[in-house]
DNA sequence: AATGAATGAGATTTCATTCAT
DNA sequence: GATGAATGAAATCTCATTCAT
């Protein structure tokens, strides 16, 4: 018997679920797996989450509450509306490159229900901060007119694309950068500048 | 005993398979529902398929196969690159509306190996056809120069971020046409046009 | 694999059930236990029935169909209330005896919920019964007036108490007939007094 | 650490032990929660009982005690037969109304080993002061001869299905003057007939 | 070719009990 | 004495797969 105190497990737990449910999903990783991973026994899990779905989503919660807080730094406080736009991308990026286990908020597991409120949540943020920007923008003469949420929409979408290719494709990853240069200047040709 | 012919029984198993899925993912189907579904009995489904992945596989791989084949035609079709470019996204995102059985393409199943060759022939042909449409607009002076495989990245990225929102959240499905719109214009404002 | 007709299983696990379920209780009886005795693996169990809850319920119901249906053929064929009642007793406790499975209905097994409607549909109508029984009595003369929803209350606790005492306390067990006898003496009207 | 004596906390846990027996069963009260309700760690329990069995027999072993005590007092003191029986009945339902967990006396749990010693000397014990009663009642005259050893056992049954109704079937509680009333006027002594 | 009863391995979860502290 | 983290066995249930018919 193997005596930790109890934040230490419920950190090793939250770590080992992490790691599992990023490389199986949420039902291909077994509270064995996890258990296994973390050094306790499989019971021992139960002493620190109701079940496979309260620790799923715990982790997901920590994860999604610190990105916002991270994104909404950027959309407030960088001027300069290019900037802010690239920066968004950019901390979006490697914020989920260091955490994989942000792919499970695209799972279907569960029925569609799973996690529902805490996904919703933060898509609903994620898209917020992106208008903001791009209205800014538009506000202060640097973007074009445009449909703000339509723009939203395809950034977000974009973002949510790379995710996935983390685990799915990685030679699909784009360099946030490129990406923030594609989207801000457009492929067509500009006559002069 | 109802009696079909082998091909017709393979279609409609194959045509369970693509439903049951869609509707509940890999894990989340079972054969049982599948057998249901196509009338079939459990026992019958393995005299047509070795088993759940080849399945699986079989019903992606034709799937791709027949949106890879409509994307070709797009590509080498349509003359005016911005064209191409629309028509491709548009075809992409209404193909896996009515289809939305791709998504299993985003699964990370049975560790990263499950139909891994099937995925990876797919997400090659959909780059190779993307940098085909830019590198030409680009030859033909329509594009301004970049950086073709980065660029060729964003997009389906931005495509595989759609499949996704179609399950997860429907919210966030864009207008294909302003999709194109903005990858050709950019946000940035242009100074005279 | 040993190969039996779907019907044959099903009577095969009833039957185990009914006696494990009797032995055990509800949660002192495991599928396991049920399944061995059955001769089917436990997975084969949920072929037959949805789970451990239908399972039990299902077997109660047949039962106490079949119960209600004789004491109702007591109730109403015969004609002398002295003699209604006292077969009334004896086919209860006679049957009980055969069917030690019926002390299921005193378990307060998964909260108090379990089986409820079950179980009270059955408790109704032998209150009814004996009820109907008594008031004959009263009506034809035999019987005292009397308070008849609390005679038959005590009465149906009594063959409660008798079912109980088959797996509980067998040295408790009364003869049917003695048992009316000494409820009749108390309920027939008095010639003089 | 609530520094409290061994007898304080002896006490506190048997406490606990009965109302969490009474509430869920033998099976469904779980060490954790007698533990939780009694204000002591897990642990702890076992430092004052062998086990989950021990403790629940000590438990049942010191109420019956009890409720037999109190039954004595009744047998021996009233001299009224009558009294004393209608007396006896009374008790016995007030007292089990108070205390639920004698519907434990009643479980099948681990077999039927389970606190057999316990649950015996008590079922003895009742029968033993039922049969005293009616055969004073019988040698004083105010009782009719009769089968005494069948007499006691319809009322222990009578009772025993009153403690499951509490549970089971509250709709089924009978008054236990108006149960006495029956049960003496088939055993009272007609003057003449 | 087709069926569907049956299996067996593995999933999540619960819990009495132990033991290092 | 006292704690509560940890264990391990067992429970219910699911399901891909097999195979006698």
């Amino acid at each position: 018997m193997n005596r930790r105190s109890s934040a230490e497990s419920r950190k090793k737990i939250l770590n080992a679920a992490l790691i599992t449910f990023s490389d199986h999903g949420y039902r291909g990783a077994s509270m064995r797996m996890i258990a296994e991973r973390a050094g306790i026994s499989v019971g021992g899990l139960y002493l620190y989450f109701k079940g496979k779905e309260e620790l799923c989503l715990t982790m997901l919660k920590d994860r999604f509450n610190d990105l916002v807080a991270e994104l909404e730094k950027v959309a407030l406080k960088i001027q300069d509306p290019a900037d802010a736009f690239t920066q968004f991308i950019t901390v979006s990026v490697e914020y989920t490159k260091r955490h994989r286990e942000l792919i499970l908020a695209q799972g279907r597991e569960q029925g569609f229900t799973f996690g529902i409120d805490v996904k919703k949540r933060f898509f609903k943020n994620q898209r917020r901060l992106v208008e903001m920007i791009i209205r800014k923008g538009i506000d202060s003469g640097h973007f074009d007119d445009c449909n703000v949420r339509e723009a939203a929409k395809i950034v977000t979408s974009m973002i949510r694309g790379f995710v996935l290719s983390i685990v799915v494709d990685p030679e699909n990853l784009f360099q946030p950068d490129e990406c923030a240069r594609f989207m801000l200047r457009g492929l067509l040709r500009r006559k002069e500048q």
